[in-house]
DNA sequence: TCCCGGTAACTAACATCGTTAGTTTTGTGG
DNA sequence: CCACAAAACTAACGATGTTAGTTACCGGGA
């Protein structure tokens, strides 16, 4: 009976559901027709709705990072930098199964070109010369993606009933990610203070801006 | 013509046409009939030589990964950190269409475990205490990872000729390209330098191991 | 009130994918 | 010399993304 009298699909529902599946059972799960049976649907009405399998991806994965927060770089450089760093970090490790994709191209999505605009704007206006400003972005960025893309908590599945049906040894498999998200989350924050300290460093020696051209 | 005189295939020569596949189209270019195609066989063929398409990548991965250097511990954790990170870097970059894969999946291969148990090893050799070489080598990996990554660079296609056909503008993406590697590779070292620093100024705290237990 | 266009579902189909089964031919060890 | 393994083949299965063409419902204009 096609053309209901509500409609039973939107492109929200639609990235919704879609990224619960890729949260639950991991990326290669996801796929047009399993997706469109969690909607009650049949494949190709997903298409009504959405373009392109790639274009929806492209849209969850710009969703899922509305999170990262940019507003430290009202204070001053340094919180901004952290806060970034920690709430990227946050949003990608919230979605474990996307953070390849989302790693992987180029960064044309909305929610990443708002937050680069933030960042490199922050950098620049607290003194730091276009050039570092962007090395510093490119150089926090690679250690939150470094981190959450080779986390060893994100080997887990999100959802741990998936382990418990097949493993007696849950516990085990808990313990192990907790002990695992303590060492990334560790590392990660090692790495950072590290790089803000030496930064901290480079900033003293930059010429007073007050006295420059 | 079934069973020829001397056969058309190796594990060897597959992996290795294979990973040109990967380096010249990109990963999605590769499935079993292009590759089978590529060595003049029909793909049920390369099952007598492979047993998976992801057996198949985990050893083209592995085989990639085999330049990795750390044979720096020797000298000191110093040195030993630097040249892994780079020469794992380098490896990373050399095949930007392998990094997405490689740097996914947990580290089960061959190369992964024979390095990590060098800088293992040659950091708590060196003093550092479990604890820190675990988040020490993490540390280091995240940035390697992210930077081979999140590479501007790696955006583009490996083969320039695969660009000139569709853009007049050639040059112009082939400066951009440079211009790329260099904020890349500048970003990346700067962030390993301050990680080195801030790790020196932990590594002078550490208590003298020759009076300790 | 009628109808008409657009919306949103459908069915059917295409090419492609990984993989397996079963077949055929060749080379080789007992 | 002959049986058996190796290495190629053809055919097929089910799943994938996507498109074409069809059908029914809804809302607005004559």
């Amino acid at each position: 009976m096609p053309r209901p009298s509500t409609p039973r699909l939107s492109p929200e529902r639609i990235r919704q559901v879609g990224l619960e599946i890729i949260d639950r059972e991991g990326p290669e799960a996801l796929s047009m027709r399993r997706l469109a049976e969690r909607l009650d649907v049949r494949a190709a009405s997903l298409y009504n709705h959405v373009s392109n399998k790639d274009e929806l991806l492209d849209k969850i994965a710009d969703e899922a990072m509305s999170t990262v927060d940019v507003s430290g770089f009202e204070q001053d450089w340094i919180t901004g930098l952290r806060t970034w760093a920690r709430s990227y970090r946050a949003a990608l490790l919230a979605h474990p199964n996307l953070v390849a994709f989302i790693a992987y191209g180029p960064d044309r999505r909305e929610n990443s070109l708002r937050v680069a605009d933030a960042v490199h704007g922050g950098l620049t206006s607290a003194g730091w010369p276009q050039r570092y400003a962007t090395m510093i972005g490119a150089s926090t960025k690679y250690l939150v993606i470094g981190s959450a893309m080779s986390s060893f908590g994100g080997g887990f599945p999100d959802d741990a009933a998936v382990y418990t049906n097949r493993f007696p040894h849950l516990n085990q498999a808990h313990r192990l990610r907790e002990k695992a998200t303590e060492i990334d989350t560790g590392s990660f924050e090692l790495a950072l203070s590290a790089l803000i300290d030496g930064l901290q460093v480079q900033y003293r020696g930059l010429p007073d801006e007050s006295t420059e051209g």
